[in-house]
DNA sequence: TTAGGGTTAG
């Protein structure tokens, strides 16, 4: 494994991803203002990204993909001032940036919302950092933009740094600021330390409002954690902040994913008994439920309900029946949905065409289903990775590999990132030997091109490997991501070491973790519960709890996905005293948040 | 409409 992925290049691979939550209430804070704020001690430099992908080269890329030099200069001169497209909006913002006198920043902060809102997260990124190197000065407005970017990049980081600059330049951090955090790291998988966050500015007495707990409660629902959420919700009635549909609806939400759908009714009763009117979301949230289980007599009840209310079924009503029809198989009665569909004026969409298509491969007809796949690309909607996810998993399923594998590189060449399902599909199950060097093959031609791939690409495919059981191929691949300049992160390392020990390498898992601490590589909690999960599948426990002290000697707190692991390893071997005594330092620690 | 929340497809 090239000598451990090159230990110099490593160290710079310190990561910045784990947020810096430290709030304090410093003097000096209280004595310019009467409202504590947020000192941050991350160290990052937002802007100042080492990730390949950031910069304003990134957004260069971006435009390269879709727009000539020529294209490129008409947006330039005829951009609207309200960009409706991605291209429109980074040519509106290159042409202002060059403008004398300069534009005001609520222009810059105009056309960055507008990118955001096309996701293009990255781009908004690079184009502020090259708008600030040319001396404009972000507003709060701007820093909340930015700060939902890294969020929805998964860069906690970043997004708290740019918290600490808030701060440093003599702004309060809005609620908004605030929400967007919490909502960032409840979508990165860290509702604990969302909420943790929550108490901390609650305590340092900054207001919240029904947005916030909106998100907290989504975020709980979301990671699985639906009871969490209902106290929460309760809780709320006593407060300033009261429950409102959203908040009910994301239970009911949540509670539907389970298949509880007795207590998503309960909930409901409980929401309108309050007075608080349920609306088209709260119905499809249900009715998804309904359909879920296959209670269509609830359903129609449903419907007839709202339509007693006036409250109109919307695309994603009709999607949730149409999907839920397919999954039975029962094609004549999605197809009358689908034409009811329509008769309301309501547009089938990708998720619709995909849910048919889906519906179609479920049945093995995978002939029909890539005629769907053709008619919903003549109706002039585009296909995303769901719609050829589903067709490459259908011809793998029925062993025609070489038609799923030009649909990947269809995908590719139209710019669509795979996900990891779709490299498990390709390369997993009877039928793929061969495939999985093939798809490396495809993926490394990619190289150089506008599809080259980056780290998040090979992140993927290494899992998919080892998922797939290609352990072999799966290192192999990272020698090769080595020599093609391709600089591993923490996130790489945490999926190496995660596919190693459930491979059955745990020596050479420990070996690579133990070097990679070693050289001094910040690992994160993340990396450390591999560890310390896979010591603990051999039965290590002993070296498990070593490691359960070196990670704080690390600077790196356990958390209680640490704690139950562990335990859940000494209940399995019969040691209960020791589980018990796991569980009061975890809950000592406060880490027993359900 | 200058920044943040709930519903659909593997």
């Amino acid at each position: 494994m090239k000598q451990y992925y090159e230990e110099v290049k490593m160290k710079q691979m310190k990561s910045s991803d784990t947020p810096s939550l430290s709030v304090e209430r410093t003097r000096e804070s209280q004595a310019r203002s009467k409202t504590p704020y947020l000192v941050l001690s991350g160290h990052v430099k937002p802007g100042q990204t080492s990730d390949p992908k950031s910069g304003f080269a990134a957004a260069e890329k971006d435009l390269s993909r879709g727009l000539t030099s020529v294209t490129h200069a008409w947006f330039c001169i005829h951009s609207s001032p309200n960009p409706k497209s991605i291209h429109d909006a980074v040519a509106s913002f290159n042409r202002i940036r060059h403008m004398h006198p300069p534009p005001s920043i609520l222009h810059i902060n105009k056309i960055l919302g507008s990118i955001v809102k096309s996701k293009h997260y990255r781009t908004a990124i690079s184009l502020f950092s090259q708008a600030e190197f040319k001396g404009f000065k972000p507003c709060l407005f701007t820093l909340n933009i930015l700060i939902n970017c890294y969020c929805h990049l998964g860069k906690m980081g970043f997004a708290f740094s740019l918290l600490g600059k808030i701060v440093k330049m003599g702004y309060q951090p809005h609620t908004i600021t605030l929400t967007t955090l919490m909502k960032g790291l409840c979508i990165n998988n860290q509702t604990e330390k969302s909420m943790e966050f929550h108490d901390e500015v609650i305590a340092k007495g900054f207001q919240l409002n029904e947005v916030s707990y909106g998100t907290l409660i989504n975020g709980l629902c979301k990671a699985g954690k639906t009871r969490a959420a209902v106290q929460l919700l309760h809780k709320l009635k006593t407060q300033a902040v009261k429950p409102n549909v959203v908040m009910y609806t994301a239970i009911i939400d949540g509670f539907c994913k389970e298949g509880l759908v007795n207590e998503a009714c309960d909930l409901f009763s409980e929401m309108v008994g309050l007075g608080i009117s349920p609306n088209i979301v709260t119905y499809s949230s249900l009715i998804c439920g309904f359909c879920s289980k296959g209670q269509w007599q609830e359903t129609t009840r449903l419907l007839k309900e709202m339509a007693s209310k006036d409250i109109n079924p919307n695309v994603y009503t009709f999607n949730i029946m149409v999907d839920a029809f397919c999954k039975e198989g029962r094609f004549k009665e999605a197809d009358a949905v689908f034409s009811k569909m329509m008769k309301y004026g309501k547009k089938p969409d990708v998720v619709t065409y995909s849910a048919l298509m889906n519906g179609y491969c479920l049945s093995n007809n995978v002939k029909e289903s890539k005629e769907i796949f053709n008619k919903m690309v003549r109706k002039g909607l585009t296909p995303d990775v769901w719609s050829y996810n589903i067709l490459i998993n259908g011809y793998c399923k029925i062993k025609m590999v070489d038609e799923a594998l030009s649909l990947y590189k269809e995908m590719c060449q139209k710019n669509l990132v795979p996900i990891t399902i779709t490299y498990s599909y390709l390369t997993d199950g009877p039928g793929k030997s061969g495939t999985t060097s093939y798809v490396q093959n495809l993926v490394y031609e990619m190289h150089g091109s506008d599809h080259s791939p980056d780290i998040i690409t090979y992140g993927i495919l290494l899992d998919a490997f080892f998922k797939s059981q290609h352990l072999d191929d799966a290192i192999t691949l990272c020698d090769e991501i080595v020599d093609r300049g391709v600089q591993p992160d923490v996130y790489m390392y945490s999926i190496l070491i995660d596919g190693l020990c459930k491979g059955g390498k745990l020596n050479m898992a420990r070996d690579f973790f133990n070097h990679l601490l070693i050289i001094g590589c910040q690992l994160g909690v993340y990396t450390f519960n591999i560890m310390v999960n896979g010591l603990c599948k051999e039965g290590l426990f002993d070296e498990a709890m070593t490691l359960l002290s070196k990670m704080e000697e690390n600077g790196c707190m356990p958390d209680s996905v640490t704690f139950e692991t562990l335990i859940r390893a000494l209940l399995q071997k019969k040691e209960d005293d020791k589980a018990r005594k796991l569980l009061s330092e975890m809950s000592a620690r406060n880490l027993l948040r359900q």
